[in-house]
DNA sequence: CGTTTCCATATTAATATGGAAACGGTGCTTTAAT
């Protein structure tokens, strides 16, 4: 029999322990609703599930991006008194074998893996019969981050949660912005969504940014910035040679940093990690790849060598700081040039035509699995991923029960066009993120408010926390024409929502054609834009 | 989009120039050879 919630709540917190708001929020809701829970680190959202799957009584499946997070995350759980299993290339086979038919029996009551083990057929044929009653997408930032090109198997995870008998969908991750769940709930084919937001803020973390006149003042101010700070720190440089530069420039600047980097052996990745995790270093230089899984609490620092790629990944890659509640800071140092390699990085654009011809073509022979798709047209697995996603986004192809078949009148020129048009708006929207970047970092107004404005949380108040506070260069926008959230028409663009209002200007997110930054009194005086509905 | 790398060509036959092409960031996986 089933613990009732306050048996599981002492099982996972220990005796004693208490929910917070936002694990109670999402209890409650789970019941009825498939959930989005973007809560900031350390707010308990693994006690969530485990808490759910306990009170459940069947197995749940959480999909997890790293092999590093499925092992740390086994470990806790094991702590709680869960049983819980990774399944992954990292096990061994025999152990993956066992793992799988433990769960089918219903033995096993976390199962993690990747979302590449769910697009094998054996995974899911073992886990349909299992009676998972829970899936758990962690990290889900990843979906729209990761899905669309680096790891296309992120958006046939809803097909997989389908096959597995269609279970409660929890969605986690930390940041996200409206657009971003707004993907995540869609590409998941979460049901009756509940999108809970809680504690984004990190009202610990002083937030700063710098312009300089080219790349050497730029690494310059951050090695200043390095020095002048002490504790522990992340510096997130730009390319892996950019690493190199930069862990030269600390060194010499008496600050010395280690390197981290996707391009390093497995084992020197796991020594940088060891080494800053135990305090033995004090100061890292990465890109990207550093981050997930990292997990120290007393980063007093992070500082970027130039700007993310969009303002959800920025707030991901602070996030980092100041787990411990004490004092921390975010500085961003950019140039007015920096964002370059972001706009191309973030183009992405569809499949190519050819490869969407092939691919329908493969599918009109008859219904078929991927394998079988990709067989047909000769593609590699990958390739195939892609198109089947693009084409499924737009309704070209179907998936049911792990078969894709052909639907809707359109003829394949149709499809791929509208597959290109999607494609289009897409990459125009990805171009616009990368500019709100620029617009954070070049504010004059309070730069918190304007960072969890453009995150889409309603923050009215003027921090006192940020170097344009700091300044005295904050305003008070209450007065302003708009309010961030709100719905209005442009006579040229259509519907949009207000997503941060500065003094004069106001950042829209427009369906089509992603954000816009207009003058404010401007477009009020000439009546181009206005609230919806009155 | 900006930078680096590579190759062909030019001539102060050992280096310079120019133009085209490649690359930039994130990790799962699987397979083959030690």
């Amino acid at each position: 029999m089933p613990p009732t919630l306050d048996e599981a709540v002492a099982r996972v917190l220990g005796e004693g322990g208490r929910l917070r708001e936002a694990q109670r929020d999402a209890l409650s809701g789970l019941r009825a609703h498939d959930t989005l829970l973007v809560a900031r680190t350390g707010a308990g959202k693994t006690a969530v599930y485990a808490i759910a799957t306990m009170m459940s009584g069947r197995p749940t499946v959480v999909v997890s991006p790293l092999l590093a997070l499925q092992r740390d995350q086994v470990t806790s759980l094991a702590e709680a008194g869960l049983r819980a299993e990774a399944v992954s290339s990292a096990v061994p086979a025999r152990a993956r074998r066992a793992a799988l038919e433990d769960a089918a029996r219903g033995q096993v009551e976390v199962l993690l893996l990747a979302p590449e083990q769910l697009a094998r057929d054996d995974v899911v044929e073992a886990l349909a019969g299992a009676g998972v009653g829970l899936l758990v997408v962690d990290e889900a930032h990843c979906v729209t981050e990761w899905g669309h090109d680096f790891r296309p198997d992120y958006l046939h995870l809803a097909g997989a949660a389908e096959r597995m008998g269609s279970p409660r969908v929890l969605a986690l991750t930390a940041t996200a912005s409206p657009h971003v769940r707004q993907e995540v709930v869609e590409r998941l084919g979460m049901r009756s969504p509940r999108v809970l937001v809680h504690d984004t803020d990190r009202p610990n973390i002083w937030l700063g940014a710098r312009t300089t006149a080219g790349a050497p003042e730029r690494d310059a101010a951050v090695v200043e910035s390095a020095v002048a700070t002490s504790g522990a720190g992340i510096v997130y440089a730009r390319t892996r040679a950019h690493v190199e530069e930069l862990a030269a420039l600390l060194a010499d600047a008496g600050r010395p940093a280690l390197g981290y980097h996707g391009g390093m052996s497995g084992r020197e990745r796991s020594r940088v990690e060891e080494a800053f995790l135990t305090g033995e270093a004090e100061l890292v230089v990465a890109t990207s790849a550093f981050g997930m899984g990292v997990d120290r609490a007393d980063v007093r620092f992070v500082v970027h060598a130039g700007p993310p790629p969009s303002l959800d990944a920025y707030y991901q890659e602070v996030g980092r700081a100041g787990r411990d509640g004490e004092d921390a800071l975010a500085v961003l140092v950019h140039h007015p040039d920096d964002v370059g390699p972001n706009h191309y990085l973030r183009a992405g654009g569809a499949p190519r035509r050819a490869t969407l011809q092939a691919v329908l073509g493969a599918v009109e022979q008859g219904p078929g699995t991927r394998a079988d798709v990709a067989g047909r047209s000769g593609l590699g697995a990958r390739t195939v991923a892609r198109a089947l996603a693009a084409l499924a986004a737009v309704g070209g192809v179907e998936e049911r029960a792990g078969t894709w078949r052909r639907l809707g009148g359109g003829s394949v020129a149709e499809v791929v066009r509208a597959v290109r048009e999607r494609a289009d708006d897409a990459a125009a929207l990805d171009r616009s993120r990368v500019e709100l970047v620029r617009t954070y970092a070049e504010t004059t107004d309070c730069r918190r408010r304007v960072l969890l404005e453009l995150l889409g949380e309603d923050h009215p108040q003027a921090c006192g926390r940020c170097d344009s506070c700091d300044a005295g260069t904050s305003v008070d926008v209450t007065d302003a024409p708009f309010r961030p959230g709100q719905a209005v028409e442009h006579v040229e663009w259509g519907s949009g929502t207000v997503s941060v209002v500065e003094q004069g200007r106001v950042t829209v997110l427009f369906e089509s054609r992603g954000y816009v930054t207009l003058d404010a009194d401007l477009v009020v005086d000439s009546g181009v834009l206005a609230a919806a509905d009155g």
